[in-house]
DNA sequence: GGACGATCATTACGTTTGCTTATGAAACAG
DNA sequence: CTGTTTCATAAGCAAACGTAATGATCGTCC
């Protein structure tokens, strides 16, 4: 079996971006980290870290990194196991050369429209009943699975709905994009309702050059798909990588956009937005990906969001 | 982690039955196995192994062989993925469009907890009177200058006093950074306040892995930098890279963590925050850099963003 | 009951592993 | 080109770990 220690010092690199850190936080040499590395990698007969600024992962690193935090899952359950007496864990005085009781740090990636809104909501009652730390990544939604089948989390929050190799994929739910608008920025830049000449001349807001779903909602509009290319190609775009920001924009009337019917609900109903095309709201549906391993951790991290996502999600 | 060499020995004694047997199996003397089973059997504080004859595995011993078995599973995945040769994957490459003449896309590099408080407000002015187009890349406020110095973005909001070659640079104020917990929290994980063994066993929350202002905290506080290097090494970090949810974390009670005033205000005020270390800010002074280059529309959003930022960030 | 055999624990000592300190090499910035 | 940063390598050394020998414990059989 695999030598723990040198695989943590290869881990410890790769999230330090360096030996140096990564010594400091294995309260070691910089040499010493540079030998386990490299005995390691003589060992395995690969690469594992990339000798750049910052360090980073090859991918046979990535893959050892990903095996690495499966098998840290896997003792954390283990320890738990072996001290059922571990109730009362107030902080009192004790001995402060023992390490505390261990944390789990759980890698997730989300969305940020989920993070947004109903994550941190499913994610709250885990965290209170459980001794874990998250350690979110934000990125888009068609992309948190690339993530995850690189071995960067261990779950996360996609619209691919086809299992990452080696990892379970439940159904969270369904989220309507609606395209909106402030009244007075509908009034003065689409009198005349969404029409392509309007399309091309108002200001729209996207999330980044990831977001799919304005250009979603473009193909399923009235106009035939001939001009879809042309319309998309001059659209004058904001890019505002925040939720809140993006949805504020279009609240104060400086753009128009897709935003999800969650976030949007209370400025509809006091008319701040106004919905451009009644009927064309373009579903998105999310799932839940983690690894296959069963873990009590994960297990627990899944059952919360999942039991949560379905209750506040729109259910087909 | 677990060293897995102890628990090998644990799993050999207990499938051969006896030490001698499980020595012969690791090629090593009795002597050595038992000295192996001893330690892991110290280090977990459990009795792993029933020393009758034959040898056979307590509760604890069975729950170790049962994790020992998983592990090499993962690691039978793991070489097999190691061995092939890693094959290619292309990540897609999206081509942004460049829109019309008329609209100008300015990108700005902002740090997040800019762009959930004030900056929306100074740009917004800036939006209703320009035919300009934000691009903004959130990134850690110090390295935001490292975007505009490779020419990613033409303005950003940074922490760097000193200007990029070829830019200006305006101070635009201090943003002040407070230790806040829920009162709760505080008073289940701080009852003595901020001791040295309470900040190592309390869970925290910081942005992510390049935010500094935690540790900065840290450094101030009365315990002496001597204790600092041990309590940074040891911290129970979640990573919750949105200001929105960072300050949701910390006043759900689930984590304390060091917040802009502003954002804290209200829920100072309502009393579902409170001050963990009154009297020891930490002051971040932010500067606004931008292109050297004269141009009305870089001169106009420098004029809103930094009259806007010095009306509502303190001022020295 | 006492001697014996089997089995694991302990002790003492020697080898080896693996860390630290010091220095070299390579990439990079100014 | 020079100083800086970062990783690799070399040599010395201490601690870890294994072996061999011995001690302790328990069950068995005469």
């Amino acid at each position: 079996m695999l030598d723990y220690r040198l695989v943590e010092a290869v881990a410890a690199v790769i999230r330090e971006g360096g030996f140096e850190r990564a010594a400091r936080v294995l309260h070691l040499t910089q040499s010493a980290v540079s030998q386990r590395v490299k005995a390691l990698e003589d060992q395995l007969g690969t690469v594992l870290v990339v000798r750049a600024t910052p360090a980073r992962a090859t991918d046979e690193g990535r893959r050892l990194l990903a095996h690495c935090d499966k098998v840290g899952l896997l003792e954390t359950d283990l320890a738990a196991a072996l001290r059922p007496e571990s109730g009362s864990d107030s902080p009192d005085a004790d001995a402060p050369d023992i390490p505390h009781i261990p944390w789990t740090t759980l890698p997730v990636a989300v969305n940020a429209d989920s993070l947004a809104t109903w994550f941190p909501d499913a994610v709250a009652p885990f965290l209170r009943t459980e001794r874990a730390l998250l350690d979110l990544s934000v990125d888009d939604q068609e992309r948190t699975h690339l993530l995850l089948r690189d071995g960067h989390v261990a779950a996360a929050v996609s619209t691919r709905a086809a299992a990452v190799q080696g990892c379970r994929c439940l159904p969270l739910g369904r989220v309507d994009y609606l395209c909106l608008a402030a009244p007075d920025f509908a009034a003065q830049w689409f009198p005349a309702g969404l029409t392509e000449a309007a399309l091309c001349r108002a200001p729209a807001v996207i999330f980044n050059r990831a977001d799919e779903v304005h250009h979603q909602f473009l193909r399923v509009l009235p106009p035939t798909a001939a001009s879809f290319d042309r319309i998309a190609r001059s659209l004058p775009l904001h890019y505002i990588p925040s939720s809140e920001r993006f949805v504020d924009v279009v609240a104060q009337g400086l753009a128009y956009g897709m935003i999800p019917l969650p976030q949007a609900r209370q400025h509809l109903a006091d008319g701040r937005l106004i919905d451009l095309a009644p009927g064309h709201a373009v579903p998105i549906r999310l799932y839940w990906h983690c690894w296959g391993l069963r873990t009590s951790l994960l297990d627990a991290l899944t059952q919360h969001v999942v039991s949560h996502a379905r209750q506040v999600l729109a259910q087909e």
